[in-house]
DNA sequence: TAGTCCCGCCATTTG
DNA sequence: CAAATGGCGGGACTA
């Protein structure tokens, strides 16, 4: 963080003014938000997996917005049917987790592999093993969850347990279970899914919102604008998160219990899941910037390149009070710099984490 | 007590 | 080698 960095710095840069990388580092943007930067990655892991962003390189990260989304959900699901037919007949779907890694996974999807440059096949094992472990992978395969199954509510444990096939050890679990949590409340943030419990059991657990289309689960077609899009007034309040759903901006309380009961539905169908659930390999194909081009589903009627608009109301400056809201309140002041950092980079232009 | 998730050590990966 | 990343899990905090 900090300081210099070799990576070249203005050129690209349409931005006569300066653009200042120092300006930009990591480093900086987590003094000036009070938070740590390992929380930083694990944001950017989360919002790398459903597209939001894209790293390009070391330090180097592209904003795709949320207009992303809607492409990397579609491909995440459309990754969940490729593994469904291929490996789906085994009774016990593989986990990923447990020692043995295997699975050529990796490579199912697109291009984009993490943009690793090396190949794939060298040190693949071990590396293939650090994936499978990845906040990434996870993230991915927690949503595929909601996208591919029937299944209304899912409880982190179940989600676990689900991810982790058979063999789980307490330990493993708890863990796994961690994870899920730093993953969910970003996502939740994001309004993709929402917390509440089960009807029956009390059990909390999560729906999946998706962009807030009719409730099929089926992300890809309906109308409503692109995720994010049009965000405007936001304002945010002692306890209260804004979230921007569909162009809306919506406020929940922090511990909204209230539309718990909905649920009804909700119940864990692990079996029919187990193949869904696979790994998969992250591969997003979205246009440049902003995209709303990227096959966006709905009519996505502005293009997210100007979702900028009121980014800035999102600034609002308060430092995270962690505790609970954490991840809530630090992901929207990290879109709010990010919102700044896109306006001076200019279009295309790469952005620089330090 | 179960559910959350803060916090940061430390192993890896990169440039 | 230093800096950037990020897996991981102990344990504090809450409801």
């Amino acid at each position: 963080m900090s300081s210099s960095c070799p990576t070249n710095p203005s050129s690209s840069t349409t931005r006569p003014h300066t653009y200042n990388r120092k300006q930009k580092s990591l480093g900086l943007l987590c003094t000036k938000l009070g938070v740590e930067r390992r929380r930083i990655y694990d944001i950017v892991n989360v919002l790398e997996s459903i597209g939001v962003l894209a790293r390009k390189a070391k330090n180097q990260y592209t904003w795709k917005g949320y207009a992303a989304i809607p492409g990397a959900l579609h491909e995440l699901k459309e990754e969940a049917l490729r593994e469904k037919l291929e490996g789906s007949q085994g009774v016990n779907a593989k986990v990923w987790d447990d020692e043995d890694d295997d699975e050529t996974l990796s490579n199912s999807g697109s291009q984009n592999d993490k943009s690793i440059p090396n190949s794939d096949a060298p040190k693949s094992h071990k590396n293939d093993n650090r994936r499978e472990k990845s906040l990434a992978l996870l993230t991915q395969n927690f949503v595929k969850l909601f996208i591919c199954s029937n299944m209304e509510l899912i409880s982190l444990d179940d989600a676990a347990k689900l991810l982790l096939g058979d063999a789980h050890s307490s330990s493993i679990m708890r863990t796994k279970v961690r994870r899920l949590y730093d993953i969910a409340n970003v996502l939740s943030s994001m309004n993709l899914i929402e917390k509440t419990h089960t009807a029956d059991t009390r059990k909390p657990a999560f729906r999946w919102l998706g962009l807030n289309e009719n409730q099929s689960s089926n992300v890809i077609n309906s109308r409503k604008r692109a995720f994010g899009t049009d965000i405007s007034n936001i304002d945010f309040k002692r306890n209260k998160v804004g979230v921007f759903v569909n162009g809306e901006f919506s406020q929940k309380p922090m511990k909204q219990k209230e539309l718990e009961h909905v649920s009804g539905l909700g119940q864990v169908d692990k079996s029919n899941l187990k193949h869904c659930t696979k790994q998969s390999s992250r591969s997003y194909q979205f246009g440049p910037f902003a995209p709303a081009s990227v096959h966006k589903v709905g009519p996505s009627e502005n293009n997210s390149v100007k979702q900028v608009h009121d980014w800035d109301s999102l600034a609002t400056v308060h430092r995270p009070h962690y505790q609970n809201e954490a991840l809530k309140e630090l992901f929207s002041h990290y879109m709010e710099a990010w919102k700044s950092w896109y306006s001076e980079v200019a279009e295309k232009k790469p952005l620089h984490i330090l």
